[in-house]
DNA sequence: GCTGCATTTAATGTATACAAACGGATCCGT
DNA sequence: ACGGATCCGTTTGTATACATTAAATGCAGC
């Protein structure tokens, strides 16, 4: 149970409450991997880093418990949630349906002009060379980001947040492979060409297989 | 924006911390429906009805504003949230995906005691009498909760409790309507026979559709 | 009589002080 | 030396007091 480095720590965005602010650097930091499962943080010590009293940081804390991103440490502060295989596997079930149902509620409502943006960032995808994996994470993060948008249903934005926050638990990228770069350059494609035509079945398949074939992957990378 | 009735708002339960605790209070009290949308809340009002500080209600307070079972009210207190129709139809159309999930891997992970616990609520859900709406929507509730843990995911579990939520906010049942409850009978049983089939693209179908006409009813409902 | 601003007021946001609970270490008894 | 109970320190849980902010109100000017 090794300590977080709070140094690297973003600074609070101004906007807000102070509470809701510390939720926001403390989540971001899980998704950039300054803070990693298993790190411990009292509260005192988060107060400290930002300046604060503990109030708003327990405010802060409430919410990452309400989203399962921490969990109580016993009497050694709270802990970065760890995934267990078990979890692993249900968090990639569930997530196979979220972007299924987004891909699917897509082709329903996407226009021409979010037509032409996954097109563009599909290009750019498919452009990167393999060894650029921080952009590769990047365009593949916005690429995802336009079919949620273009799915326009808030409650399936607050489910994949959720996955998000798993997966950024988990850590290192099934990208860095460049053989898993290639595969999701054509996985993206199908699921764009679903999106395109319109057809809602094709697409809603077309992402769910995209993430059983990420789950396929992770799931080789535990046995190393 | 009426005040809520803080007099028959449940008791504390002694499990887990103060905070907790009024978040679950509150939280049962807008399922039970004595919280209902357009309220509000002062911090200060519901410390005095539980004899508590602010402190332990701000905690809960931030929870149901992450879940968005409140909002802000400006200057004025918190607002117990109402839902816009495109709220209510984002809401439908993401429970038809979430229910169809939950029936599709329950068709995979149920076991013959599973099997049997649906087939009894069935049989006692079938067998209720028209104008008993109270036992009819527990009986569905059960149902629903029994398919939801033979699904075994908890992000699953998580979506669906959102759900739940959102459909607490609506308030009335479309239950109500004994048409609609003779509807939700054959529905229930065809649900039911493919996940005793395993078959789960069956299953997720028809799990689907049953919420679908849930929906339907529910639209009708809205115009008069 | 209406509009805009200053004032007032009531609510939330924050800080600090205190209480309770939990773990860990130590000391006693066997 | 080993087991157990107790003491102590640390950490969270709660209460209260203070700061801040945003809406409501009243007044003045037009």
């Amino acid at each position: 149970m090794d300590k977080p480095d709070f140094e690297k720590l973003p600074s609070l965005p101004p906007e807000g409450s102070r509470g809701q602010a510390v939720f926001e650097a403390l989540r971001a930091a899980i998704h950039a991997g300054h803070l990693r499962p298993g790190m411990t943080m009292r509260e005192e010590q988060v107060a400290e880093r930002f300046s604060l009293s503990r109030t708003p940081v327990r405010e802060a804390f409430a919410r990452l418990l309400g989203q399962s991103l921490l969990e109580h440490g016993g009497g050694r502060g709270l802990i970065v949630r760890s995934l267990g295989t078990t979890e692993v596997y249900e968090l990639y079930a569930m997530r196979e349906v979220l972007e299924g149902a987004a891909a699917g509620l897509a082709a329903h409502h996407a226009g021409p002009a979010e037509h032409a943006a996954l097109q563009s960032l599909q290009e750019r995808f498919s452009a990167l060379s393999a060894d650029d994996i921080e952009e590769a994470v990047h365009i593949n993060r916005r690429f995802h980001d336009e079919i949620r948008q273009a799915a326009r249903n808030r409650y399936l934005d607050g489910a994949l947040d959720q996955m998000a926050d798993g997966i950024a638990l988990l850590g290192e990228t099934t990208l860095s492979d460049p053989e898993r770069h290639a595969k999701a350059v054509t996985e993206h494609q199908a699921i764009l060409d679903a999106i395109k035509a319109g057809d809602a079945t094709a697409a809603e398949s077309a992402g769910r297989q995209h993430i059983h074939e990420a789950f396929l992957k992770r799931k080789t990378a535990f046995r190393s």
